[in-house]
DNA sequence: TTGAAAGCGCTAACAG
DNA sequence: CTGTTAGCGCTTTCAA
């Protein structure tokens, strides 16, 4: 390993010198070319544990989301790292598999490190930020509120939520099922209030409650509810799924059963990861995830260089995309 | 901050016994249980900084992969990160976007934290790995092997190509094309090799080289050139992907062109991401890319163990899910 | 088993 | 503009 005063040595200059020369501050120009010269023969590569011991910071930001495999936040995270890249933070991604105790060891983790922030997707409501917070870091929520009060980047689910069911109306359905994430994210909530709300203001909210399911935001626990929907005496000519995965546990299920969509209405609250489906079979409400990394990242490195405004709440709007193909029936 | 000095001084002990009591080496029980009530009072977490710079060690490894949003990555990543985080190490995902570049930049970071490890899916051959390896730091490649002599964890890539060019030739295809990676990377070219040697061997190796594509290793890449075969004089039937991503394109292609499998004949290198095809529509030679993360991550671990026997391969076999459905011609 | 003390590599006063 | 110097919090000899 070589350190600063090998350079130092070898350049003719102090060790101070070439700590300055690597982090800007003024230089003469011989120096600094001598020092770059220096480093360079020696291959030398500044330590950045002592850098972070002696600043107490590191350029390093945690990203923590539930689901490392779901498309949606594998998008948000692209939307972080460029953002961060760009400003010369490295992003930590650390996947908590929706469990509260994985997430309470990545933030510990993340204090440990002397990491400059955190952006989370919280696992749920019962996620506790209180020990980071009391470090004095800065924490952005994405998606997903928490009880703390920080800024946070979250979707407009409940108007998604209608502007998916709204679709299957107008496409002449009757019976417009949903099935959705987890009662206690909000986010699932939403949406299905979202879906209760246009049922109700047309009128075919009969039956509502039997119509809905919750299931994990995960394609098995949406297979499952799609299969209890069809198996219902009165079963559903349509369905609003929850997310993505949802989407793609449903329609699944429902090609299973001969119903590829349009047979059976869908309408998914986001965009079907890598979909082979007619782009005109399913409505989409496209929900712009990369934007919200994106508009989180800059929110939380406004942050880091010391803004202290009341935390902020943004709100992004999904782009529905309609479907056009209507059932053959 | 709480330090070790603030615990010492609430538990009546030295700074030295606080360290030994958080590293496990003897300490008598009531010390340990003294020490253990003030950090527990003090709200204590060991600052990781410190111990790096003391240690030149921590326990995190670094894993680069070219492309976060490929499904086969993240699983591959889950893999990682369960095995790792079991052993006590967390994983820093590190997403190079098959840019040289941005890889070298990761690896400066690898070394710069000292890192214990990497395992890295590279970008191409031109990978540069020298600088970190003359650290003496162990790295596992996976996916792709690299110029360099090391622990490598790969598909059996030409079997994967054979296998799902045979299930075509067996479902009566005639003209089968192949959509692949990018030449210069080796899995890409050897899912090409076990395509020409199948058609070889059944005899339809005529036009071979009028049927071969090099995409990108995404969907858009994909549809691109499967656009371009149907437009051939004389189009092919049927279609091996290289990669998961270019089976998605090509069959979004065929699709739109009212040519959904089996229709078509379509046979991927991969699994499809989250279908929502019928599972009989379409051959799939399953890469069990979690495993591929698992072993590596056991590998890197004996490695940063000590373990120093000259490099291995393992080599992981696909698992072919033929399509059972024909062509209704 | 325990404590005192040195030092990992870097940055940031402070002095010049 | 540049050098000297004192730690950041931890681990680890070395002695006791």
């Amino acid at each position: 390993m070589t350190t600063i005063y090998d350079v130092a040595r070898r350049a003719g200059v102090s060790p101070a010198t070439v700590s300055r020369v690597f982090n800007g501050t003024r230089v003469s120009p011989e120096k600094i070319e001598a020092v770059r010269a220096a480093a360079e023969e020696l291959n030398f590569t500044p330590n950045r544990a002592a850098r972070t011991l002696r600043t107490q910071t590191s350029e390093v930001i945690a990203l923590v989301i539930p689901d490392i495999e779901n498309p949606y936040f594998t998008e948000m995270a692209r939307g972080v790292e460029d953002v961060a890249s760009e400003a010369g933070y490295s992003v930590v991604l650390c996947n908590s598999d929706s469990q509260t105790e994985k997430e309470a060891t990545y933030l510990q983790i993340a204090i440990a490190e002397h990491m400059s922030g955190v952006i989370i997707a919280a696992a749920s409501k019962a996620t506790d930020l209180d020990s980071i917070l009391s470090t004095g870091r800065p924490v952005v929520a994405v998606d997903r509120a928490t009880r703390h009060e920080l800024d946070l980047v979250v979707m407009a689910n409940r108007e998604a939520g209608v502007a998916a069911t709204e679709s299957l109306i107008a496409a002449g359905h009757r019976r417009i099922a949903y099935i959705g994430g987890p009662e206690d994210i909000d986010t699932a909530a939403e949406r299905a209030a979202g879906w209760r709300e246009a049922l109700a203001a047309a009128g075919r909210d009969a039956d509502i409650d039997e119509l809905q399911r919750f299931a994990t935001f995960r394609v098995d626990g949406a297979r499952a509810a799609m299969e209890e929907l069809l198996a219902l005496p009165d079963p559903p000519d349509a369905v609003v799924a929850g997310n993505n995965l949802i989407g793609v546990g449903a329609i699944q299920v429902l090609t299973e059963h001969g119903l590829t969509p349009p047979a059976v209405g869908v309408a998914v609250v986001g965009s079907l990861p890598f979909t082979t489906l007619s782009p005109t079979a399913v409505t989409m409400v496209q929900l712009p995830a990369r934007h919200m990394g994106v508009t989180a990242a800059r929110m939380l490195l406004e942050r880091i260089a010391g803004d202290t405004h009341p935390a902020r709440t943004v709100v992004l709007r999904g782009e529905t995309r309609q479907a056009t193909a209507r059932r053959s029936a």
